[in-house]
Formats: C-alpha cells, structure tokens, sequence
DNA sequence: TCTGGGGTCCTAGGACCC
DNA sequence: TCTGGGGTCCTAGGACCC
C-alpha cells in the first residue's frame, strides 16, 4: 500500500481542555490568553464566530469579551502539557509509528496495519473523544502536506464528522483548489503575498508552477511543499525529537522594570529554566545570549532591544556559571533611564554532556563529579517535590518582574490541591 | 494601564586559508 | 602592465512552524 499519513490536531486545544474541567463552558465562547494575559492564543469555535482574530492583543477585545459572556482564561501550561500527553498516549495506540509534531499535533502513518487507514482513523478520533474529552480531527494524505490540507477539510466541514481521506481515489485536485494558498503548511504571509503576484491563488494554482520558479523563488523548502503537494513525500517521520541545537527562556514583565537588579533577578530565573531544559535533554552548552527590551509600542521613545552574547572556557550547565556570565553581560548593554517590558537568555553552542573534552587535571575533574552529583540531586528533588522546590538564590523572593496570570484555571490533573471536585 | 514564547532551516556574504 | 580561485567556517537575516 502507498503511504498513508494521517495528521490529527485537536481542535482549539487550550480551549477545549479548558471545557473538560468545567462543562459550563459548553457553548459558551471560550479564549485562552497567552503568557501575562497578552493576547487571544486559542479560541473556542463560539469565539471564532464572533470575530476574535487569533494574535489579537486582549485589552482590543474587552468589549467584545463583556458584550458576549466570553470565558477568559489566563494560559494554564501545566493542564494542557499534561492533557496532550494523554491525547497523545492514546492516538499511540493506532500506529507504531507516530510522530509529535506540537502539544496539540500528531503525524501518524496508518498504511502498514491490519486496518483501512480511513476506518483506523475514526476509531482514533473517536476514543480520543472519549477517553480525554478533547474533540480532535484527522486528515489523511499521500505526503504530510497533503494530511494537512486534508485536515483542514476534516475541520471546515461538520458533514465530514471530523475525519477527512485524500487518499485512494480521492479527488486531489479538488481539494487543492478548494484550499487558499496562504493555508498551505510551508507557506507564510511572504510567501502566499509573492505568489498572489504570480496570480496564484490556491494551493492548485501553485502547483502548476513551473518547477524552477519555485525553487528559485522560494529555494529548497518551497520546493519541498510544491512536490508534496504533488503527491511526492520529502518529509519523512521523525521518530524521536532530535536534541534542541538553542535553548530559548525570556518573558515579558508584568510591569515595566527600570532596575538593573531586578532584571538580573529575571535573568537569574531564566537562566535555571533554560539549563533545566538543557540538562533534560543530556547537553552542555558553550555560549550564553541575554536579551533585554523596552516596549515596542510605546510613542515618543525610541525602541531599544540590545543583545549580549558570551562563552564559556569549558561547556557547561551549572545553572551558577551561567547566571554569572548572564548577569556580566546584561551589565554590558543595561542602559539606566529606560523602561523594560521584556528579558530573556538563549543558550547556543549546545552539545552532548558525555562528550566533552576530558579535564586532565585531578582537582578539576574532582570538582567536575561533585558538580554533576549536585545538580543530579537538585532535578530529582525537583521532579518529586514540584518545581522550584530548590532554586538558586539569585532568582529571588519578590519578583516585580513576574507575569500577570489573573483568571489561570486548575491544574486539576497535576497538582492535588486543585483536583476538581464534583458534586452530585 | 494592557500587544506571547520557543523553535528550525536556508542562503548570502565576509573572513580566512592555501 | 599583469593583481587567482576554491574551500570552509561563521554570522546575520529572512523565511517558516506551532
């Protein structure tokens, strides 16, 4: 059988796994905020209906909000980590071979079974329903950009009861040209302006483009998408999530900092989750990026967003290490009389732990093995007794820079004192 | 008052080397 | 007067994804 990939997204996630735990929500439009309550991430088809563009800045939608009854939620990281997994684990049943593409997304290959891949896919979506809570659609293709598209029509359309097939004797065409070209996975807004001025306007228009156009005008990548879209598959499975190449930790600040000290102390907390995440997944790194901003939006004052970058003489993740370069460097582009409204770190110049350089020196590798031993201790403490259960002094107690969370839901499937209770 | 966060890949061009 | 050329590495910038 040729390949079958099938891609299952579930639909308006955040939104969704806000409904599970309160079925007061059901019909009631629902937005989910991102981080400091920003702007509109996720929407419930009820919102979507009254116009809430996704991206749209909260504060625009107030009356909107009030005028509806809309359900506002803060962004609540620890629910819908913990309800993708349980999607996920359950979508896993159906194929071997499955990839997680995003928290709300899975690639699925589906030829290679017992099953028809079609009937395969309505038993998935279906359990998925039942077993989480969360409605999920499915749509199958010859490649994955062709799932995607598919998937689009699974959801666009109720008749098709959230699965749609555009494989076998499906008509492709039709589907091409019943999707806009800026809907197409792999083509942004840059690319879908560039193309209208070729007078391509779906994704059918697109394909009918002369094979060196597009690779001149949109190099590898868009060729990629030109010949899935034709039915040839150029972007295979990936099995396991290869290790991160950077590491990004920033936020914006739930007011604006003028203090230098207190961006350190925003610095200092980034820098422990970034490492955190780097020791996760078995790296060091070697190089350390820090990035402060004002706002971008503010009149009358020039936007300042300055970079600083540094190595270290051996890679690292001792969180302590990292948050002294950190803090050298923030000295270096902190300019007093401003208002900062962001900070973050990336880290680069990531490798594998077990591969580094041997230290030759005695006393160096001594220190090397305590240090490893305390930071080991310091995750397992962490992921028994809850995050931040151990920190370092340098993230400090009052957070001025903290972020704005004012309507977070439970975390009703992590953390016992917020288990929802149900009355009968 | 209020505008998210975290990633990847590709290419062009400069620095440097022989 | 004539003033190489190819390879590699790095970085910045631009495109995309969720």
């Amino acid at each position: 059988m040729a390949a079958v990939f099938a891609l299952a997204d579930c639909n308006n996630f955040y939104a969704s796994c806000e409904r599970v735990f309160d079925p007061r929500l059901r019909d009631r439009p629902v937005v989910v905020l991102s981080n400091n309550d920003g702007c509109v991430v996720a929407r419930s088809a009820e919102a979507k209906a009254l116009g809430i563009p996704m991206g749209e800045p909260a504060f625009k939608c107030k009356e909107l909000f009030a005028a509806h009854n809309v359900a506002v939620f803060s962004s609540n990281y620890a629910l819908y980590g913990d309800m993708s997994r349980r999607v996920m684990q359950t979508l896993a049943r159906y194929s071997p071979d499955i990839e997680i593409y995003s928290i709300d997304e899975a690639f699925l290959r589906l030829d290679r079974l017992n099953d028809a891949p079609a009937a395969l896919a309505k038993r998935a979506k279906e359990e998925v329903g039942r077993w989480t809570g969360i409605p999920v659609s499915i749509g199958l293709g010859s490649t994955k950009t062709l799932a995607k598209i598919a998937n689009r029509r699974a959801k666009k359309d109720p008749a098709n009861g959230g699965v749609f097939d555009l494989t076998g004797g499906a008509d492709v065409e039709a589907g091409l040209a019943a999707t806009a070209i800026s809907d197409v996975w792999g083509i942004g807004p840059r690319y879908a302006k560039m193309l209208a001025g070729l007078g391509v306007a779906t994704a059918l228009d697109f394909i009918r483009l002369p094979r060196e156009l597009v690779q001149k005008r949109m190099t590898v990548a868009g060729l990629h998408t030109w010949l899935e879209l034709r039915g040839i598959s150029c972007i295979g499975m990936e099995e396991s999530p290869p290790p991160k190449k950077s590491i990004i930790n920033s936020r914006s600040f739930g007011r604006r900092i003028t203090e230098l000290a207190d961006i350190k102390e925003s610095l200092a907390y980034h820098v422990v989750r970034a490492a955190e995440k780097l020791r996760a997944q078995g790296s060091v790194c070697s190089r350390l990026l820090v990035f402060i901003q004002t706002s971008r939006f503010e009149q009358g004052v020039p936007y300042y967003s300055p970079t600083a970058e540094g190595g270290l003489p051996v890679a690292t993740a001792n969180p302590s290490k990292l948050v002294k370069l950190a803090h050298d460097l923030a000295e270096t582009i902190f300019k007093p009389g401003l208002e900062y409204k962001k900070a973050g770190v990336m880290l680069t110049g990531i490798e594998r732990a077990d591969a580094r350089r041997l230290t030759f020196f005695e006393p160096e590798a001594q220190a090397d093995g305590r240090e490893k031993t305390l930071l080991r201790t310091i995750d397992a403490i962490n992921a028994k007794w809850g995050r931040r259960t151990v920190d370092i002094a340098a993230c400090g107690t009052a957070k001025p820079w903290a972020m704005r969370q004012e309507s977070r839901s439970p975390r009703s499937t992590t953390v016992w004192e917020e288990i929802a209770v149900v009355r009968a």
